[in-house]
DNA sequence: CCAATATATGAAGGATCCTTCGCTTTGAGG
DNA sequence: CCTCAAAGCGAAGGATCCTTCATATATTGG
């Protein structure tokens, strides 16, 4: 669980039987097909029940409205992304401080490029949502998981750990949005990211104790 | 001019008396100030016309549609933000890299934060804005600005100038955006930006040639 | 002072869109 | 097989909102 949501984003039931489970599901990601194919301002409830092969109705079943429909698929998506990086950093203790780098920069850029239209799409979904608890929620689960890699580094100790891991990570997530909001070509993308891994390896050399 | 906009969010006319030009700041003042008190979802033509003042008649005067008035709110920012950024460069032309470095970190990280609220409420306007150009015509002045900057860098040349600096572009924006996002304590925040700066700093040694 | 032009007005047409609720259908347990 | 709860349906109410256009006022050049 990323977080438990206001009150007023809460899902309204959860599914009790097979089917109800298959519509969720169906609802949810059909949020995401038009989201990419229409865009965020024609993203209407009937468009996602349409699109979805059910009602209306029945997305009034699973939702209280339609912000909680976007809420419920960042939630989601930043889950799994956590997940990833947790499992990431759980495998490289003890690691040296260079794997751990380029570990760790192509785990998140690879989450993201996974599915390069739905990472935009969320990007720009998350606006004008009361979402500032996911992300907040999302960030401490990256930075504990992150933190306590760099603290089982083989090769490295770091006298103000807290504050490198928070610059590492403001500074990797928002490299990653900012190459992806620009559509830079693919080359020069693959060249930023080596770039990027370069650059916190030698952060991180001068902050070591 | 920061680009030509795309011919649907062209201005309709430009003001040719006194009080039409008063009239048109007038508007884009109040698209600011609605975007911060009311939020993009409400941001009405209406609401922005009765803040400024005017009808709703003489906004789409100068305006085409809701979307052509923040792509010139949009507009107008950038062109402010990287004039700052050209400044700074030329005023550093033949200094030193770790003066560079500091210079450019601070000066755009202060033209983001010396009006915080505008920042972020312009950062959340321009999704769903066909503002890509914009954007790129945006990037490719301040990439000139500090490419030629770092060319005439006192203390070091590089061989890879382009890249160096599109990395180091793509970081610090990046970088900024994401603090931005989160609402960090002004502590952390300024730490992190110092952070920032020694980064940045140790990637251009460890690049030079 | 007088056209001619530039500005400003705001009611109303037309288009969506969100959400509800009374009713139907389906599934599960006994 | 039967009954009750779960799931699904979709027309329609109610609320905005965007944009236009016929009309009115202000400004400027001559």
């Amino acid at each position: 669980m990323t977080a438990t949501p206001p009150l007023h984003l809460k899902p309204r039931k959860r599914p009790r039987q097979a089917r109800a489970t298959v519509t969720l599901d169906a609802i949810l990601e059909a949020t995401i097909q038009v989201l990419l194919s229409e865009g965020l301002h024609r993203l209407t409830t009937t468009r996602v029940a349409e699109r979805a092969g059910v009602s209306v109705g029945t997305m009034y079943q699973y939702f209280p409205h339609k912000q909680a429909l976007l809420y419920a698929l960042n939630e989601r998506y930043l889950d799994i992304v956590a997940g990833k990086v947790e499992t990431a950093c759980l495998e490289l203790r003890g690691a040296s401080t260079p794997e751990m780098v380029e570990a760790l920069v192509a785990t998140y850029w690879q989450a993201k490029t996974e599915r390069r239209d739905v990472t935009r799409a969320l990007y720009r979904s998350a606006v004008e949502l009361d979402n500032e608890a996911l992300i907040e929620a999302f960030a401490q689960r990256v930075d504990a998981a992150t933190t306590a890699m760099f603290g089982s580094a083989s090769d490295a100790t770091y006298d103000d750990l807290a504050l490198v891991n928070a610059t590492l990570l403001a500074v990797i997530f928002g490299t990653v949005r900012n190459v992806f909001e620009r559509n830079l070509p693919a080359g020069l993308e693959t060249d930023i990211r080596k770039q990027l891994t370069i650059m916190c390896l030698c952060y991180l050399e001068t902050a070591r104790v």
